[in-house]
DNA sequence: TAGATTGTTAATCGATTAACAATC
DNA sequence: TAGATTGTTAATCGATTAACAATC
């Protein structure tokens, strides 16, 4: 299918790259070369050159890479030819925010399912959607065949939302509950944690 | 002040230490290991043992970590002794739920001051604070003396925001809206960015 | 052709891990 | 004391960068 030895800090850096490069197409451009990636994201031209090189050969010496043709390449390698499926559990403010995320719907990843443990919640509708209850979770994750969730709870329900969704056949989360989740190994976990960002930041201010 | 050869990717982990350490110590643990704090973020024990080590020795041979002590010493580190000031510039959905984000506040980030540009939302109240206008946001920033900010503008105003916020003081970006941001080297940022964060995790999923 | 830029190799740089003496 | 675990060194591992032949 794809080679498992490419570093996940490439594949991490190729969204990146693609974002970049549509950019450039909005603003008409059908031409582009590494250094000018690399100036636009602040990555060596030969870092983006050797990332890329992992999946073949996409550029003309002497002239660069085709815009067009590039984010084709792009998006077939991160599967991003189709729309996917994601489930969102846990619709507080930061649930409510990510459903209405019209980032999510342009780059074709669509909420399909909602969930939540309260009473006071389950019913309300979002949009189109309806707000279920979180103990239909698996039975609607599994027969609806959905692979990515995004996990929106308080940290202490977060590690068991995980299980069930990862028992229920997704294979990639997205975390925003402020804690560790445990996930085999075969299963992708993207944690967003803003308070450990402000924390790691503040190392770098000086006491007054 | 402090050294700055100490790798970032080192700094970037002390949270994540800091806030399972917080947990022991919730539930009365007084002693730790490097073993098992490991354990629970599935890092090795001889990284966070080597991670510490940066800053002095924490630890008694054969014995382990006092849990409150060690939290003090990381707190002092990551100056987080005292609370700090943030800016949140972007009243959406998202900056909303950040603006009420409970564990800003138990971590003692104080959202402080709120901007939009939008006149239909500069005035409006969320809890004890009103939004003001970006146009004076150099001014708050500036006079109040805030070294944080969060980002939380659509993608085509970070710069312009970013660019202001630095003009006026701030000295670490946190920024959410999804697009590349330049800043000088003295300035810290860290993007939050869920749609690359999904689109890196698809690479792994199976197409059907 | 001359200039530019790719793809790739080898060198460098940096981070992680294994191992162990020190010692509680 | 015996067992356990730290702090640290050296070895290993992996990622980035510099350099350049190939060639558009």
């Amino acid at each position: 299918m794809h080679s498992p030895d490419i570093p996940d800090i490439v594949i991490h850096r190729l969204p990146l790259y693609l974002r970049t490069l549509t950019i450039l197409e909005e603003q008409g451009q059908a031409i582009t070369s590494s250094h000018e990636l690399g100036a636009h994201l602040d990555i060596s031209p030969a870092q983006i050159r050797k990332d890329l090189s992992y999946f073949g050969e996409f550029g003309k010496q002497g002239m660069g890479y085709e815009v067009g043709f590039l984010i084709s390449q792009l998006k077939r390698i991160l599967h991003l030819s189709h729309a996917w499926d994601v489930v969102l559990v846990g619709i507080g403010d930061l649930g409510r925010a990510l459903a209405s995320h019209s980032g999510l719907k342009r780059w074709h990843f669509r909420i399909v399912a909602l969930f939540d443990k309260d009473p006071q919640v389950i019913g309300q509708s979002l949009g189109p959607l309806t707000v279920g209850d979180v103990a239909d979770l698996h039975a609607v994750v599994s027969s609806r065949g959905i692979k990515l969730a995004i996990i929106a709870v308080p940290a202490e329900e977060a590690q068991g939302v995980a299980d069930t969704l990862i028992e229920a056949g997704v294979r990639a989360i997205l975390n925003y509950a402020p804690t560790p989740v445990n996930v085999p190994e075969n299963v992708r976990l993207h944690s967003i944690d803003p308070v450990a960002s402000l924390q790691s930041m503040a190392y770098y201010l000086n006491e007054e």
